[in-house]
DNA sequence: CACCCTTTGAAGCGT
DNA sequence: ACGCTTCAAAGGGTG
């Protein structure tokens, strides 16, 4: 059923909300081996740059200071970029991010330059692959939800973006005087931890999707036939029509054509970038989810005999939190460090993520619990099996056997990051934890953290290569040291845990050092 | 040029 | 329900 958040919203708040709160963990961790863990980030910091986790606000003069260092080509253009991007993000911390709706993270409004767009494709739309876009397509605005509400009195909510006061309001707002309200998005649970209830557009009683009306559309989109008029990503990119029109014929019946930028919307995007930039908004623009299959394999196919015609529009699948964390907060470590590996940065991130605070992380997942609410009101039909197998292929089966002992910790890479592999700070106790759904652990922000000892006692400090994806985690380089379960698995308290997920219950198998890769 | 790597989370499928 | 797989982003590395 279409995740319609609602009743499905409770379902998809309750995964994504399982937040894996590090707080008790990291605290734990920061006790005895965090000290490794903290090290860690710093042994990659000092590569990068001297970052605190409290100062991931690494703000700008941070970040600033250190530009002079990178030595690129087109630096000046890029940094031009990241500052636009950076300055963006600063507003929505400003913006009261953290106090008031989740979404005062969507009143960005991205505008990469047209020259580079290319540079800020990974800062922009989460939805469109720089490969997927023909150079043209390139020419979009990125752009986020316009929070119509922004507090602007608000103070900044998140320590780690102590943006410089410049910022604060500079971001666009627009204004729909002739819209139905987007209040519900814009107000949306001023609450971080609101107790769930049925959103506004299912019903009370069954939970099921009802049709909503204009005024309550959708709690964070207006979303209907007729509000799709109206509507933008929120996370939201929104390419140009031109490129991103969805082929009429090529869409599913289910899924929304495109989505028409209001004229409010297109005349300030209009008025604030050319014509050029910004073409045909008055008519349409898709959801950013969507990568027409031709475009999108334009590229490859040299053959385009037909392929149009067959071609459903990719649609892709939402970001979960960590992902839209990882696309705001990349490019500060991009920033901040030597590092490009995205690999390695990824580490970083990882451990970043974790070592966020339950604020923090929740506003990722509130995102991310909106992004598919969207997605789903966009695409009720689409499923994530759609786009299986549309990756080329996954890396073959390969076994792998590697016992504890032999475990060399060989980084794949010499650069600090992957050095950092002291998976220990991965907290795998926050991992652990993190089933906490919205319902239990977010309704209240203390329960998952209520009983911290519960989670700490994982020694798991070495947080097991991954289990899900045979794939990746399970190669070696990831086992980085004795896996502490390895020996036996780990205290009751975290087995316990463990089978609180999948992911965890692999660990269970982990010990086994035998690691399959599988690939389909 | 295609895929790997790496991260977490969501979702789907098979048992 | 559980276990497992795939995909989402990103971009340097690899073959």
């Amino acid at each position: 059923m279409p995740q319609l958040d609602g009743g499905g919203g409770d379902d998809l708040g309750a995964n994504d909300e399982l937040i894996s709160f590090k707080d008790e963990g990291e605290q734990e961790e920061k006790t005895a081996e965090n000290v490794s863990s903290e090290r860690d980030l710093d042994d990659v910091k000092s590569s990068l740059v001297n970052e605190t986790e409290n100062n991931s606000s690494s703000s700008d003069s941070e970040v600033t200071s250190l530009r002079p260092q990178q030595h690129r080509p087109d630096w000046e253009s890029y940094v031009r970029q990241r500052e636009f991007f950076a300055e963006a993000l600063r507003a929505q911390h400003d913006s009261g991010l953290f106090k008031a709706s989740p979404y005062a993270t969507y009143p960005l409004l991205m505008i990469p330059d047209l020259g580079n767009l290319a540079n800020l494709s990974h800062l922009g739309n989460p939805y469109l692959s720089p490969g997927a876009l023909s150079p043209s397509a390139r020419t979009y605005i990125q752009m986020k939800w316009p929070m119509l509400d922004v507090p602007g009195t608000s103070a900044l909510k998140d320590p780690r973006s102590t943006s410089p006061a410049h910022m604060s309001n500079k971001v666009p707002v627009v204004q729909h005087g002739h819209l139905p309200p987007f209040s519900p998005l814009l107000s949306y649970s001023p609450d971080p931890f609101p107790p769930r209830t049925p959103p506004p557009h299912l019903s009370p009683d069954t939970g099921l999707p009802r049709t909503p009306h204009p005024a309550e559309l959708s709690p964070y989109y207006p979303l209907s036939p007729g509000g799709m008029g109206h509507m933008t990503h929120p996370l939201g990119w929104l390419p140009g029509q031109s490129v991103y029109g969805i082929p009429a014929g090529g869409f599913r019946p289910s899924y929304p054509a495109a989505l028409a930028m209001n004229s409010s919307m297109s005349s300030l995007v209009a008025s604030r970038f050319s014509p050029h930039m910004v073409p045909s908004l008055q008519t349409s623009v898709s959801h950013p989810a969507i990568v027409s299959t031709a475009i999108k394999q334009e590229p490859r196919d040299g053959n385009r005999h037909g392929e149009k015609e067959e071609k459903k529009p990719h649609v892709k699948k939402p970001l979960n939190a960590f992902m839209l964390y990882m696309k705001e907060q990349r490019p500060k470590v991009v920033a901040e460090c030597t590092l490009k590996e995205s690999a390695a940065i990824n580490q970083i991130l990882g451990r970043r993520w974790h070592s966020l605070s339950r604020e923090e992380q929740s506003k990722y997942y509130d995102m991310a619990r909106k992004e598919r609410q969207l997605h789903s009101q966009l695409y009720p039909g689409w499923s994530a099996r759609d786009n299986y197998g549309k990756r080329k292929k996954r890396k073959r089966d390969v076994f792998y056997f590697v016992s504890p002992e032999h475990f060399s910790p060989q980084p794949k890479k010499s650069c600090v990051s992957y050095g950092t592999q002291e998976r220990p700070s991965a907290s795998p106790a926050s991992s652990l934890d993190s089933p906490a759904t919205p319902t239990t652990a977010l309704a209240s922000p203390a329960a998952p953290h209520t009983h911290p000892e519960q989670v700490q006692p994982l020694s798991l400090t070495t947080k097991p290569p991954r289990p899900h994806s045979s794939s990746s985690n399970q190669t070696p380089p990831l086992l980085t040291g004795p896996i502490p379960f390895a020996s036996g698995l780990a205290p009751s308290t975290s087995i316990h845990q463990l089978t609180m997920s999948s992911h965890h219950a692999m660990l269970q198998s982990q010990p086994l050092s035998l690691v399959t890769r599988n690939n389909n």
